[in-house]
DNA sequence: AATAAATGCAAGTGAACACTTGCATTTTGG
DNA sequence: CCAAAATGCAAGTGTTCACTTGCATTTATT
């Protein structure tokens, strides 16, 4: 990958961020890039193509495989934190806001089979473990299923709901939300 | 609101559900709603205002302030799940489209007050809650902001999944996670 | 230094889009 | 039935956008 490729690349997925993908013109790119518009075409066949290429980049590809969540202690705790905080350390806000300004009707077929890998990874992770677990009678008796689903929700739910509205609607750290959540999923809130 | 109006707001928010804001030409309105292009602009001023009014009718906001989560029994697990489930009574899968759509740089300063405003309720409301319950010796000595995000961010997390990826990521009933969710949250599911 | 590749520059193309206008026709309400 | 309001129709405007072209200039390679 040539630099002027890589600036090119950089700069609409910083514009997308702010903007989303239709907000991004190429004129706009070019402005901020620091070169001529048609330089774009010249290493790009059509603006979609600066995109998927991007995508294709680990930088702006979440680097989320079952590996993401080898490294498993069989207790219960540690576990789940491991699980939600190596999520939320790949899948940033950043990461978030990118794939919402990827929802214009332009690319989204092509995109969104990259994003949805994400979560399904994580939740195909998560039941194996719950599923482990069960079997070798340190939790309960649940439903693997429905409980990696709740995790995930609620993982994905926060990295979002920061993503989207920062602190002004919660005023809580990462840290301490994986803590609490994790707690109150172990132990249970009822006396 | 006249008839022709409601039309063209309808037909607005059904190809925004599509191919959100910027997908939704006028002219696209115009040949869906069966009415003329020019039409539109003797109704509303702007395309915009289009979506503005749409937001202010009942049926594309979801009716969520503090008297939706008021039907409070002080029973910890049927009161949580009150508040999931009315949630997502109010919050479905078409309003999380919706507002994804309406992402769109020309209109979001207009409408993410709007939507921002759902969670916070939501959260502010169940905080309010469990603080409650706590005083009253219901429940244990917990972090009522941290559960409470946690809540929200395990409900907001499912209607959003869902509503992406439908029935491709998860293989779940609305009532089936719920059940599940808080049964975890309140019982936990160490032994 | 000579050559080739990359980039800049300026102008332009065609399509799509939001929005307009003038006038004919239909619908509505008293 | 009649007047006023609403809508249709057809054509058009100006802008923005992705994308192109031809040529000059710079940068990199040998």
């Amino acid at each position: 990958m040539d630099k002027t490729s890589k600036k090119i690349i950089d700069t609409m997925m910083e514009i997308i961020l702010e903007r989303g993908y239709t907000g991004a013109t190429t004129k706009d790119i070019a402005e901020r890039a620091g070169i001529n518009e048609c330089t774009i075409f010249r290493k790009f066949k059509e603006k979609k193509e600066i995109v998927i290429a991007g995508m294709e980049l680990p930088q702006y590809r979440p680097n989320i495989t079952s590996e993401t969540f080898a490294d498993i202690k069989w207790d219960i705790e540690s576990d789940l934190k491991m699980f939600m905080e190596n999520y939320m350390k790949e899948v940033t806000p950043q990461f978030v806001r990118l794939s919402i300004g990827l929802r214009s009707p332009q690319i989204y077929p092509q995109t969104a089979p990259l994003i949805m890998d994400i979560p399904q990874t994580f939740l195909h992770s998560l039941t194996d473990y719950l599923c482990e677990m069960k079997k070798r009678g340190k939790i309960k008796d649940i439903d693997c299923d429905a409980v990696a689903a709740s995790i995930l929700s609620a993982t994905f739910g926060f990295t979002f709901l920061s993503a989207s509205f920062g602190n002004d609607l919660f005023d809580l750290e990462r840290v301490k939300y994986i803590d609490s959540t994790v707690k109150s999923i172990i132990g249970g809130i009822a006396l």
